[in-house]
RNA sequence: GGAGAGGUGGCCGAGCGGCCGAAGGCAGCUGCCUGCUAAGCAGUUGUAGGGAUAAAACUCUACCGGGGGUUCGAAUCCCCCCCUCUCCGCCA
């Protein structure tokens, strides 16, 4: 959500800057719904000043046992003034804040300006392609190969975009969770968390989920609560309406959890194997820090997301995201992409963003500045810390062999037990 | 699922339908005082939204879990909902 102060004085210039996502966004009707929301309170305000006046009144004219009848009239008048004028004044908040839930985060001056994929940026590249005298196998092909992935029965107990994770297929999921989590907690400060999996509509609306993209969510019949669709949702909800002290900042988090999304919309997208599904692994990472400091905290956001694949051996690249692909809550986005030998392609494994006081607005997360001023919204980031489903992916296609197994990379195979590699089972 | 208790300011906690935005305490801040610390004394300290302002000062309105209702007037009375806690049952 955007500041209201800040849009009403620099309509032209939120309305310019928003349309660099593309499509235009007018914002007369909330110049208009403004003007009258505040002519509104201003009449009705002074009608309670009346009001509040007559009723001390009335109370000293009781108290001198005197009579307090033509006022008592008076006043039954304004008072029902007052609630015809208080629901309309409701009404025009109402109106106001469903435009504002609706409206994007304006792109940081540094987002490149662009309306689609192509126009994104490659920031830097990392690690070299694997060479290989073969084919490459596509990862769905290799599992199902080795029996480690079995997206057939996985079909007959959810039906499609779910997945079966067989023996070392399942190990390797749960080992590059385990793996991730220690690198965050151990090495880069981050504080493990495990939320709940469904949470309400306030979490979903203070995120940026709802109201907007409902339909891309799984919600639970009977109850007002959604399968969460990533950890930031829970995790970034942890404060809401809470205020912090300066001195907690930053903080950090990071959190296992599964992610569900509908996928609405991807009809016929990946629909092999397992780059898009509706439930998978995520290992995510999230961190609340003060305006000043949110976009050093953005880029060591992206290097802690980035080691996982450097540990890991995997080459990928860094993005950053054009204005017109940037997420609705997000003011700048950088992908990481990591390289998949089955697709000859880099593909998305993370996506780091820095949603400033957008987040913190919508979920009311503030903090007191030490020097006692008034309380400030925190900046909320976050950013996969990876995709787990789709570092197997990576893992599969680019340490295969021509025999069909798989070489585990070497800082994995702590966690793997001490394989070294997998084979037909 | 059944029975009960409770939700008040940063925290604890009082509150007869009429100066209650809310006593008192704690914590915080500012002075004074003491060689330092502690204690003591005095003052001060919420959020949001309007108006005003260059910005403040200032001023008004609202806020005692949320939403309705009664009333000239509600933290206080009535209704609905949410949340927390205790006991019983069931259960990983």
């Amino acid at each position: 959500m955007l500041d209201i102060k800040f849009l009403r004085d620099n309509l032209e210039e939120v309305e310019k800057r928003l349309a660099l996502r593309g499509g235009t966004i007018d914002l007369s009707e909330f110049k208009k719904i403004d003007e009258d929301r505040r002519r509104l309170i201003a009449e009705v305000e002074g009608l309670k000043q009346k009001k509040n006046a007559a009723s001390e009144e009335i109370a000293r004219l009781k108290k001198e046992k005197k009579d307090a009848a033509h006022l008592l009239a008076d006043m039954q008048q304004v008072s029902s003034r007052i609630k015809e004028l208080d629901e309309k004044v409701k009404e025009e908040e109402d109106a106001l804040e469903r435009l504002l839930l609706n409206i994007p985060n304006i792109p940081h001056s540094s987002v490149p300006s662009g309306k689609i994929s192509e126009d994104n940026v490659e920031v830097r590249k990392s690690g070299s392609l694997p060479k290989f005298s073969f084919a490459p196998r596509d990862h769905s092909e290799i599992g199902e190969m080795l029996g480690i992935l079995d997206f057939e029965r996985a079909g007959k107990l959810a039906g499609a975009r779910f997945s079966l994770y067989k023996g070392a297929g399942a190990l390797l999921e749960r080992a590059l969770i385990n793996f991730m989590l220690d690198i965050h907690t151990r090495e880069n400060g981050y504080t493990e968390v495990i939320p709940p999996f469904m949470v309400n509509r306030a979490c979903m609306t203070g995120t940026g989920q709802l109201p907007k993209f409902e339909e891309d969510l799984f919600k639970i019949e009977g109850w007002d609560h959604f399968l969460i669709p990533t950890a930031e949702v829970p995790v970034t909800n942890i404060f809401r309406d809470e205020i912090l002290k300066e001195d907690d900042l930053p903080i950090y988090y990071t959190a296992y959890t599964p992610c569900f999304r509908k996928e609405a919309g991807s009809y016929g997208k990946d629909v092999k194997g397992l780059i898009r599904q509706h439930q998978f692994n995520k290992v995510e990472l999230v961190k609340f820090s003060k305006p000043e400091t949110s976009y050093e905290e953005l880029e060591t956001l992206t290097q802690n997301a980035e080691k996982i694949l450097q540990k890991l051996n995997l080459a990928y690249r860094v993005i950053a995201l054009c204005a017109g692909d940037l997420g609705f809550a997000s003011a700048k986005t950088y992908d990481i992409e990591v390289w998949l030998p089955g697709q000859s392609k880099y593909r998305e494994i993370s996506s780091c963003s820095n949603f400033e006081d957008f987040q913190a607005r919508r979920a009311n997360i503030k903090y007191k500045p030490k020097d006692g001023g008034k309380p400030r919204f925190v900046h909320t980031l976050n950013g996969s810390g990876l995709a787990v489903g789709r570092t197997v992916v990576a893992i599969l296609e680019n340490c295969q062999q021509e025999d069909g197994g798989v070489i585990i990379p070497e800082a994995l195979r702590p966690y793997m037990g001490g394989i070294e590699k997998i084979r037909k089972q």
